[in-house]
DNA sequence: CCCGATTCTTGATCGAAATCAACAAGCCCG
DNA sequence: CGGGCTTGTTGATTTCGATCAAGAATCGGG
């Protein structure tokens, strides 16, 4: 699907023009004076590990792009027990819209850069165009798929299986080369204590499932965070498919 | 929200007045001529229990409006471990829009009866009804919000406590009196097999909850599938909050 | 109404991951 | 650059739920 080729990029606002929201994110939507009118209502936002963006149960009065990055959606229960039920990337629309609380904690995971608007100027931009509604169906439906996709992860996979789906999923979001199965090198964007609440399991395995990996040569691990994968089939086998 | 009282009942067609799904489900959104139109292509259906509504990986060619039972969305792996991703009830609809493929399986759990629509039909008039991609969108974000909350059970709750959420959860879709704390009866949709493959537990561990919570008096439970809560609050400080 | 099949329950044992505990390795900051 | 703190690893032990194994209850069909 090409995007509005027909009007010229000078057109559109100078924030707006190299964005990745704009190519592949909702704003793509957008004609260039509902980009102009919303750049002027928009700032660039830089967010260090461990930043709320959005506060549990909070009032949510923004929505935010995200451009570059990871944020963490967690959930806790009430004796403290959290669970990350979702990750997100540039360039994910970030915010529940048509309600003005979240029962949903983001956070950032990385440091994270955004681009964040008030939540009037952009709900009242939903309902004058309903391509931007359509982005943000599709959206919904992309988090949607995600989630079942991790319930079956979180239900009914071991350990093993859950940290090779997890090292995966952050291959494939972080390094384009290794959706193609061509080897892949990237950072966690997560600590182990992260992982473990992605994953429902507790820290120490985690990092056993991770040293099990690296002595039987799937994964190269460097400094904790960097990991080297040279053979993405071997992982995805591993994974539980 | 009261929808469209200025319309007379009798613009719309027969088979819509008493409907649940024009009163709340995504129907609402349609103007009577659109009804007209979308009964004219609709039927429908009585499934018995065990019957594919959609099947994995098959082409979906239509929509469908869940006018009563229970619906059961499953995802497989392929050494056939199962997990239950979702559970259906009336007035929801059912159908993954702008995808002619699902990686889920929709299956009846009890004796269902749809209204189902070709999915031509229904993409045109979502291009044409700005409302209705609305209302689609309100149903993604609903069941976005229930798999995220299922994650969190999924991935940090005891058996225990999964038995829990689950019987509350039924009670809650199935009596409307459970809602309010109030006293519920109903029977369970799900069969032990499914309550296990919902909340990632094997069909041993869920018997035996259920009889610690029958004898323990949460619950009472007659001919293996008839559910009485006295206390509902009792049974939600059981589920972990 | 009875028989066979399915579904469910209960018991005994096993095993994967949690918990408890100690230590190692980074890393920030003075 | 050294000390304290956070983050991660590794080992020993426990525990919860899985697995293995019988039975009991329920249901559907002749």
């Amino acid at each position: 699907m090409n995007l509005r080729q027909d009007i010229h990029n000078s057109d559109t606002p100078v924030v707006c023009q190299a964005c990745e929201a704009r190519h592949r994110g909702v704003c793509g939507a957008l004609e260039p004076h509902q980009l102009l009118t919303l750049s002027k209502h928009s700032s660039k936002l830089t967010l260090e590990p461990g930043m709320e963006l959005v506060g549990d149960s909070e009032r949510v009065d923004s929505y935010s792009n995200i451009l570059s990055g990871v944020v963490k959606l967690t959930k806790m229960l009430s004796d403290g027990r959290q669970q990350i039920v979702g990750l997100q990337f540039a360039p994910d629309f970030l915010g529940r819209p048509f309600r003005s609380e979240s029962s949903i904690n983001a956070e950032a995971a990385t440091e994270v850069l955004t681009c964040t608007f008030p939540k009037g100027v952009v709900d009242r931009m939903i309902r004058e165009s309903p391509g931007l509604e359509h982005k943000l169906l599709q959206q919904a439906l992309k988090e949607l798929d995600e989630a079942r996709d991790w319930m079956v992860t979180l239900g009914r996979k071991t350990a093993a299986e859950k940290v090779a789906s997890f090292l995966l999923l952050i291959a494939r979001n972080v390094d384009p080369s290794a959706v193609d199965n061509r080897p892949a090198t990237f950072d966690l964007p997560l600590t182990r204590a992260d992982i473990a609440d992605f994953l429902g399991l507790t820290i120490e395995t985690v990092s056993r499932q991770l040293t099990k990996l690296r002595i039987e040569g799937v994964i190269q691990i460097e400094n904790n965070r960097h990991v080297v994968v040279k053979d993405i089939a071997r992982l995805a086998r591993r994974s539980g498919v």
